[in-house]
DNA sequence: GACAAATGACTACAAATGTAATATTTTGTC
DNA sequence: GACAAAATATTACATTTGTAGTCATTTGTC
């Protein structure tokens, strides 16, 4: 059974990305590891941090005295689920003319056009 | 010189997808495109045509006795802007992850698969 | 155990967005 | 030229987002 992605905005990824990329951490520790990044102040980041909680997409528990927070959703789901909208919206549902559009666009190292290649071989294998 | 360009939200990109498709029209005709597509009321089109104006996405001009609209941001530029701005935000600004992932989500045909092995071939040589 | 410091909860508020309704003006028709 | 139909302009309103501030509570310290 999958369960519904709640819809994050644009500034709810920097923290989710903090919270899928660190695993569980206190409202400082995010603010901590944005502070470089972004130039929110912490009151804002909890703000985005509630609200992300309230959708769903974050959990929280007591780890002794402090909350702890914790991605509650799959980040590769989120970014799929992101991306698909993203498609529809942009290039009306067509994938491989985004694709292309990339690909085109991309600065791409010889390693890593090997490696895509690699890909795309694999698909028409399969 | 190059403009700035206006953001452009998820559902006024409808709107000027059939702009940049089918050229200067009118307000019905812009409803009459994207009737079938979108359950939006007559209105509501109306509404995000003005908005489009307002931020300066789109140009008025007196056509005999109606007003026609017209794209007035260039559609490859719009694309490439919002491109970058979501793997930004998604896939931190790197282009490869985004690309791989796209790749293997997709659903190709062979023929489409050749296509974008050719783009990399071509850039490889390059 | 009183009090400051840290943390979390509740509140704020303007701009953007989604989704229209109502009001006014223009135009074609009789 | 009066009036209905069509087009445009003005207004509405709840939600979401960006960006915080203030109030309340918990905790460590003396």
């Amino acid at each position: 059974m999958k369960k519904e992605l709640p819809r994050i905005a644009d500034s709810e990824w920097r923290v989710m990305q903090v919270l899928w990329e660190h695993g569980p951490q206190t409202a400082n520790d995010v603010v901590n590891a944005l502070s470089g990044e972004v130039n929110w102040k912490p009151r804002t980041i909890k703000t985005l941090i509630s609200r992300l909680v309230k959708k769903g997409a974050v959990k929280v528990t007591e780890e002794g005295y402090r909350y702890q927070y914790s991605a509650a959703v799959d980040e590769s789901a989120c970014i799929r689920s992101e991306t698909k909208s993203f498609i529809r919206r942009v290039y009306q549902g067509t994938m491989t003319p985004a694709i292309a559009a990339f690909l085109e666009d991309a600065d791409l190292s010889a390693q890593e056009i090997d490696d895509l290649q690699e890909i795309l071989d694999k698909k028409k294998g399969g």
